[in-house]
DNA sequence: GATTTTATTTACAAAAGTGTTGATAAAAAC
DNA sequence: GTTTTTATCAACACTTTTGTAAATAAAATC
């Protein structure tokens, strides 16, 4: 029941940690969300799913290292745990038993 | 923003009433859900929720003929319109882009 | 060293989704 | 006509998710 469902919003948080491999950290998120779903964030509530997820079990986060950028300050990185993969992949492939049934061409209607 | 986004039961109750074409009422589509989903769900968070996906315009319905079984009475069908379709379409092509860009096979560790 | 920029963190508020209970209804069976 | 079965519907409560605001911190630039 409770806890192991993923918000969308979280899913998509969750999908692009996966996408960015070692560079997932909160603004980076954001802006691999804004840039394929078609969606505006606050950083904020980006923070807010990825402390949910690390939480729930679905992600890992250690502090990277600065950068001689100014502003540079170190960043918060995350890594999608081996359950947090499995969760993501057996929520897709529900869906796609679904849509293995739909009768999708008289759909389009 | 807020509404036009599909909670994860919702997700699965539109999905079955699409792979269920014009049968989908209720109880097939509890049934349907706990078939390809491995979940239980009460009978009246279903109706909750297919109430609340026509509210939303992604379901629309009426009423039809009742069967010689005992028990018959008749059901209420529901069919997914061409928003609804749209919608999970979309939420569906937008995960697959993500999918994309995962590096899988690294990643099942 | 004051300012600007990038970034995290915490606490709270608001919104949305989900679940539960109880009432009602209509059909066939007895 | 009473019972059993299948089914809808409505109201409410609960939980979770999402969003917002404010505080803090660390880096480079000036």
């Amino acid at each position: 029941m409770r806890g192991t469902y993923l918000g969308e919003l979280e899913e998509l948080v969750l999908l692009s940690v996966a996408a960015l491999v070692d560079s997932a950290y909160a603004v980076a998120v954001r802006a691999e969300i804004e840039g394929r779903a078609n969606r505006k964030v606050n950083i904020s509530a980006i923070h807010a799913s990825l402390y949910r997820l690390e939480d729930k079990g679905f992600l890992d986060s250690h502090m990277g290292e600065a950068t001689n950028k100014r502003g540079g300050k170190s960043k918060r990185i995350f890594t999608v745990t081996t359950y947090g993969y499995k969760t993501l992949k057996e929520a897709q492939t529900v869906r796609q038993s679904f849509w293995g049934s739909i009768p999708q061409l008289s759909a389009q209607k």
